[in-house]
DNA sequence: TTGAATGCAAAGGATTTGCAGAGGC
DNA sequence: GCCTCTGCAAATCCTTTGCATTCAA
């Protein structure tokens, strides 16, 4: 899904790296902060690809302590407010953590979160626009953004919670 | 808005209270659990109004420590837990921290939710439903629940952040 | 050179947990 | 009386912060 809608921008995940890149060293200049190796290093492995991630995973991919490319955890911490500060990631909390996504060059989406394997499914709905700028004038609301979480469970753990059920029910 | 929909449902805070408390003590029953003073205290305060909370502001309308009443924090936070397994709380995530809402008997609603003050403002629409039902079915998804917020300055504080301007405009 | 960024260690805030004593049923 | 619940203190988890050192510009 994440490659479909990224598709539909027309922009390989390098390219994308490639824009984020230069909208990040705008934002710095912009603003008196300076282009470091580690802001290069976690731009690169944050859109090394679409999935969606969490502090943790993060720091998960990045090389350990000792290794070149090493990132300390306050570093990812700061960067990562960095980046949604400068457009490039959006955040949403799940589960008491904050989850991050592509959001420079990436079209609105919204998500199905299954709660037995914690996955995030992406999908789109023109209707969505549509009912926030109307609720939104309903109400003299200026609206600034959305975030939809259809909670449930995935086709997959559907399936594998069926075959257990069956088991049980052979017993 | 909340007194709106709960008029909907043609029940009074005090008749919701009434009915949420036997729900709880099914629920209570059903599981071996005892019904403490306590959780009748906590069902008290949390059914006495329709407003949003977190444990925070739920552990301020309790008597303080030493007074009739009191309830520790710990026991707040297992409460609200038990509150939301029973279905008569719903929870979200707001902020980094949980809010809470009524969920037994209260009609499906979403919110809007003012990045300034903070304040949270119920709406319903009917089409969240559809597209929810809708887009389920097309990922073959089995879905629960859903949680929809949109985000942005409510009408006071518009106003309000016009004022200043215009007497910065003044200067 | 010089101020911003990093890494370390430590703090912070929300929530949970282990356990001994209190209290429903 | 048995077994759950409570309150206390402490732990946990995620995230942020103070500070001395390092480094980009």
């Amino acid at each position: 899904m994440a490659a479909e809608l990224n598709k539909s921008v027309g922009l390989t995940p390098i390219e994308m790296a490639r824009t984020a890149g230069q909208r990040f060293e705008d934002y710095l200049q912009s603003r008196g902060m300076r282009n470091t190796e580690q802001r290069r290093n976690l731009l690169d492995v944050v859109f090394s690809s679409h999935e969606h991630f969490d502090a943790d995973q993060l720091i998960e991919k990045l090389p350990s302590k000792g290794s070149e490319g090493y990132v300390s955890r306050p570093t990812v911490y700061r960067a990562l407010n960095e980046f949604v500060d400068a457009g490039l990631l959006r955040k949403f909390e799940l589960e008491g953590r904050s989850v991050y996504e592509h959001d420079y060059g990436y079209p609105q989406h919204d998500h199905l979160y299954c709660s037995k394997c914690s996955s995030l499914i992406e999908f789109q709905d023109d209707r969505m626009a549509e009912i926030r700028k109307q609720v939104a004038a309903e109400h003299h609301f200026q609206d600034r953004s959305h975030r939809l979480i259809i909670t449930g469970v995935c086709e997959p753990c559907r399936k594998s919670r069926r075959r257990k059920r069956r088991r049980v029910d052979l017993i």
